[in-house]
DNA sequence: CTGTTAGCGCATTCAT
DNA sequence: ATGAATGCGCTAACAG
């Protein structure tokens, strides 16, 4: 079965290639009774145009990359299914590369896939946002890119993002709000750029309610469940418990969890565990849980918007923030605010 | 910066590109040393070939789809990871695309993916597996194919799986060696072809062990937990409680757990619980659940060795057995078994 | 508004 | 063991 080329709509409608391709790539000057005629013929022979000849031919190969380096597949998932959906829905594929941000090959495999496939631009995941390797081989190439949940530099390139601090700032609030004096906190991976975010919105909102920070009460985490229940045992095994734990992720919050179910204590009678939602392991298993949710599926449509903007239209370089959830399952504390996008730049 | 090409390494290595393009494709007729000087000349230049040219010029893409239409983000995402890192160690890209089984458009959507971009082959996931639209799809483009636990038809394709009727034999065995006889199972969602093999081990050795079948503690599931919360209400709430309860999946499984505690049931005191492991959620939070471990990961992997192997030399249809592993937390029950392939065919 | 020509970067077929 | 010529399917830069 050969393949249905360009020639052969042409030839079918009556009209040479160029007008072909003329009305693929939505182009003006070809008449309406020409387009139809066209088009008709495009369905009736079922023509799919080549990518890799439109990509020889063309400057624009109608592939992005989405580079990522994180364990958690709650969390590549919905950025994967946010990216996609608003990448074919424009005619984009995205292609999808795990990385390593500490691989000494980690400039070579980025430029692998760049070259081999010809990639029209990237979108950048933390931790990979703050990876100078990487930023560099982008800017060698002058390749467009977005950065999703970066750690600063907003001139670098468009960006999209939650505001950590202010949510961090709320969630602490909550947790004063309820009472609670003695306020743990968990970090994360110190490779993404949030976990100096969210700290930097529990300190400032318990030194502005003056609520006295504990040093030994902050502890390490990787954001993973493993470390979650380290943390957890660290802090409930003190000897002035802390009476809640605001964990920088919910994977940690659940390891929290886990280990005051094995104490015996009662959520939230004796304790009170607070979350940030890169996850829906806490929705689902431990519904109990107090917690942000960050639209991350969201997140990424809007990331693969403004890059396919970008393509078209390099110059500005917006700043999309978005909306996060407070979700409260205990008494007091805001009710759940609507997302929705603000923009800036 | 323009393109490095296939012609500035030739020039650079002083040959032509036929030989470049013999060394980058493995081929004979090259003497060492021309072999040695192009691939210095390769590096030095830092080439990448163009995936576009090779598959306009040449027969392959070197890309290959992977199709699924699976809620859980731990079988996608292991799914994603085996064949990835096949395939990339194989030269070869992986492009994922979510599938939806019911749709009018799903002919069309394979199709396309299939003709964008020279697809070389396709691995189908359960329960696409099924879908005679795409079969007949691949059909009309005798396009190489391998299914990954499909529900028959061994001469269709290569296909890889676990022995699920022998698993669900094996995990029934357990429940009834810990003395149990009113035992409930949770079917899955009836699109899937391993929900009837995972029946029929249970009905097998339910049969074989004498131990009698209450039609009413065989209840429906959709493989998500919400559904395990749905169905172990349904069965826990009964004035005959089960005193095990088979769950055809984890995720299931995990629902039925909530509800347990909910109830305040002790386990495994007052009822065991089993599942089936499509994800890790039962592994991570519920480490105390009896599970069957499938290897996703490495049958992604298998499934892609075997197309690659198939784009080379069509005819034989080889068919992959891989080992689950039964993990028991209770007292009895085998040991964890080592995993490893079995093949035949 | 439409068509003609010339490549894009490579594999292929045939030469040598 | 190596090279020259042809074309894959399409877009770009021009013509008309």
């Amino acid at each position: 079965m050969p393949r249905v080329t360009i020639n052969d709509v042409s030839k079918s409608a009556g009209v040479s290639i160029k007008t072909v391709s003329r009305v693929i790539n939505g182009e003006a000057n070809v008449s309406n009774e020409t387009r139809d005629r066209v088009e008709q013929a495009i369905k009736a022979l079922r023509y799919k145009p080549s990518v890799a000849a439109r990509t020889l031919a063309g400057r624009r190969s109608f592939q992005i990359g989405l580079l990522y380096d994180n364990p958690s597949v709650y969390y590549t998932s919905d950025i994967q299914k946010g990216a996609s959906s608003r990448g074919l829905a424009n005619g984009y594929r995205v292609l999808f590369q795990s990385c390593d941000l500490r691989s000494r090959t980690l400039a070579a495999d980025v430029g692998e896939l760049i070259d081999h496939n010809h990639i029209d631009g990237i979108i950048l995941t933390p931790p990979l946002t703050e990876s100078k390797t990487i930023l560099k081989e982008l800017a060698r190439r002058e390749l467009p890119f977005v950065r999703l949940a970066p750690g600063g530099d907003p001139e670098l390139s468009p960006l999209v993002q939650i505001d950590d601090v202010a949510a961090s700032i709320e969630m602490t609030n909550h947790l004063i709000n309820l009472g609670h004096r003695r306020i743990a906190f968990i970090k994360g991976h110190p490779d993404h750029p949030c976990v100096r975010q969210r700290l930097q919105g529990f300190m400032d909102a318990m030194q502005a309610r003056s609520v006295p920070v504990d040093r030994e009460l902050i502890v390490d985490g990787r954001f993973s469940f493993e470390s979650g229940i380290e943390a957890g045992r660290r802090l409930l095994t003190r000897r002035y418990r802390p009476t809640a734990i605001f964990s920088s992720n919910d994977d940690m919050a659940a390891g929290v969890l886990t280990v005051a179910h094995e104490m015996a204590l009662s959520i939230p009678g004796d304790l009170s565990v607070a979350g940030f939602d890169d996850t829906d392991v806490a929705r689902i298993v431990w519904p109990q849980l107090t917690t942000i949710r960050q639209p991350t599926r969201r997140l990424a449509s809007m990331a693969t918007d403004l890059l396919l903007n970008a393509l078209s239209s390099p110059p500005p370089k917006p700043r999309l923030v978005l909306n996060y959830q407070l979700l409260t399952r205990d008494s007091t504390g805001p009710a759940p605010r609507a997302a929705g996008p603000i923009t800036t730049g």
